[in-house]
DNA sequence: TTGTAAGCGTTATCAA
DNA sequence: TTGATAACGCTTACAA
């Protein structure tokens, strides 16, 4: 590796000048002696070492993500989106599943803050939001908290899709098509999210002026098996609902299976509703009607956040809602 | 943030024997000094930088990954393993996508360069060979080359899925369900990887006594719409087919899709094999019968490979050739 | 217009 | 047993 030692004993400078012209920073050095500098320096292949420039600017130009798990398929949108913007904005990514454990939280915390990075993304574990304050209040770094709502702490920005209105729009579209019991597959009870998803629920079919039955409400934890055990359950406790709206796409791919499995048909029987719009939903037959996060814009947002806030820039507002939108597909039609 | 020198001055030791003691590397220090020096940094709740420290022992303990896309969901897996592992090691992942551009490869590569990383998996574009021996010969830092393979260079490990194999397992067992005329959906003709899966549907086609010709090879880039169009041209140029293999499942999806939409069933009147199985393999209707790669395990060796080499251990050998596997499911039945 | 020197937080060498 | 001190590669205040 060439140094600017090297740059400045071959052109004779000092290393001073050299730094200097290498960062454009030049206050009076004469254009001759930039110019054997700039070439020099291109003809020595000469690259800055990030480690010894971090030292004295405080700055590394690396900012760290941490997820639940990147093969769940909502999250390679998000990262793809933040390590875009990241790079259109001169930073790079460190990423860190957690798999919504609290100990790998804290460890990659520690990891992060000692390898230096300028900033930290963070999509919470679904739990104990309370841990989360105590842990994230230690953190001084620039901090955006992503799709996780943590409660509480408003001093740190939040990026997350609004599920309240989301289910709005999925209850209003079941009502227009002459739904009456409509069951709600949940996210857990102790996730932040997932509570504000069953409230637009609730709320949503009081408003159309249906029954909500805490019968047609299960309590899944995100996974597809889930939804299929989901679908069995809320069968059982009353077999006249005509139409499941789930917390998430991967639990209403179970529930479309589990329908079929019954011998029965989606949506001639069952209209299902998933939320989120990950990739697969398009591919599963009937393609899946499902309320859609903006998953790019979330983590472009998240990242802008971050930056802006690592160099200073101003940041309007800490609370980002995004509004979520209804995809239509296949897998809902009238009531029979 | 608390440094060494502020544990020394509040033990009233020199830095040196912090270090030291931090570091596991005391020559001879009194037990009772290490003991508070120990307490004392637990107490200031100290972290090491690890600039300052890579800067002098020349490891970032980080390593950097270069993918093409982390949204095509053969990934996530391959990273999951890579970060998984990586992490277990000691070490911290970059992650980079490159959309099989060159420039933004050469860009990541220098990057990583200036950020210090011990070491870089690389996933390559799947053109140009030839640049890219250019491209890596000026690397120095330990590199592994992941699932696409470069031909040539044989000092840099590799890890891959055997290709060739792979399709011998889809093919005959095609063949066992009595199919003869087997259509095929190649990846795009400079890649490597979709080269030598052309060549192993071929050779195994002949190999079981029949025929193959040219019009029944479609040449694609990996996209379910393109396996949408595969389908559309190889049942117009011989509606007799009654079998088709695809060289990664996306296609495969899209190419089930077609059949549907010419009024054909999966598998009564067409059978599908895909290749990788991705998540969504599972997913659709009928589940996708598909020759699987060992996605986690390449990406745990890949680590394993990389970070053996950056820390000077033998590495047994260059190339790491892992065999598919059929996993049946519900897109093959015998030939109507 | 240019150079000297201090300092960032470590590790490593050698002397005490 | 322990401690000065140099060094890593860079930026930056200040001096010339």
């Amino acid at each position: 590796m060439t140094t600017i030692k090297d740059i400045a004993s071959r052109v004779g400078v000092s290393i001073t000048a050299v730094s200097q012209v290498l960062n454009n920073k030049e206050v009076g050095i004469k254009k001759e002696t930039k110019e054997k500098i700039l070439e020099t320096a291109r003809e020595l292949d000469y690259k800055p070492n990030y480690l010894a420039r971090g030292l004295i600017t405080k700055r590394t130009k690396t900012i760290g993500l941490i997820i639940p798990d990147i093969t769940n398929p909502f999250f390679p949108q998000i990262v793809r989106a933040i390590e875009d913007t990241a790079n259109k904005m001169g930073y790079n990514m460190i990423l860190c599943n957690t798999d919504d454990n609290l100990d790998k939280e804290q460890l990659y915390l520690d990891i992060l803050k000692e390898k230096c990075v300028d900033g930290i993304i963070f999509t919470s574990s679904t739990e104990s939001t309370l841990k989360h304050e105590d842990l994230l209040s230690k953190i001084k770094s620039p901090l955006v908290l992503l799709d996780r709502g943590i409660t509480g702490d408003i001093r740190i920005p939040k990026v997350y899709t609004h599920g309240y209105n989301g289910l709005l729009l999925g209850v209003n579209y079941l009502v227009e098509k002459d739904h009456k019991k409509i069951g709600f597959i949940s996210g857990p009870e102790t996730s932040v999210t997932a509570k504000e998803r069953l409230k637009g629920y609730r709320s949503s079919v009081e408003e159309n002026g249906l029954e909500t039955k805490s019968e047609w409400i299960y309590y899944g934890d995100y996974k597809v098996e889930t939804g299929e055990k989901a679908v069995k359950e809320l069968l059982n406790r009353d077999p006249e609902i005509t139409a499941i709206i789930s917390a998430n796409d991967l639990m209403a791919v179970g529930a479309m299976r589990e329908i079929k499995n019954h011998g029965l048909r989606v949506p001639e029987d069952i209209s299902v509703i998933g939320f989120d719009n990950i990739q697969i939903s398009r591919f599963v037959d009937p393609a899946l009607t499902t309320i859609a996060q903006p998953s790019y814009r979330m983590g472009e947002l998240a990242t802008e956040l971050l930056i802006n806030q690592i160099e200073d820039k101003e940041i309007p507002k800490k609370e980002h809602e995004l509004e979520p939108k209804l995809i239509v597909r296949d897998s809902v039609t009238f009531r029979r």
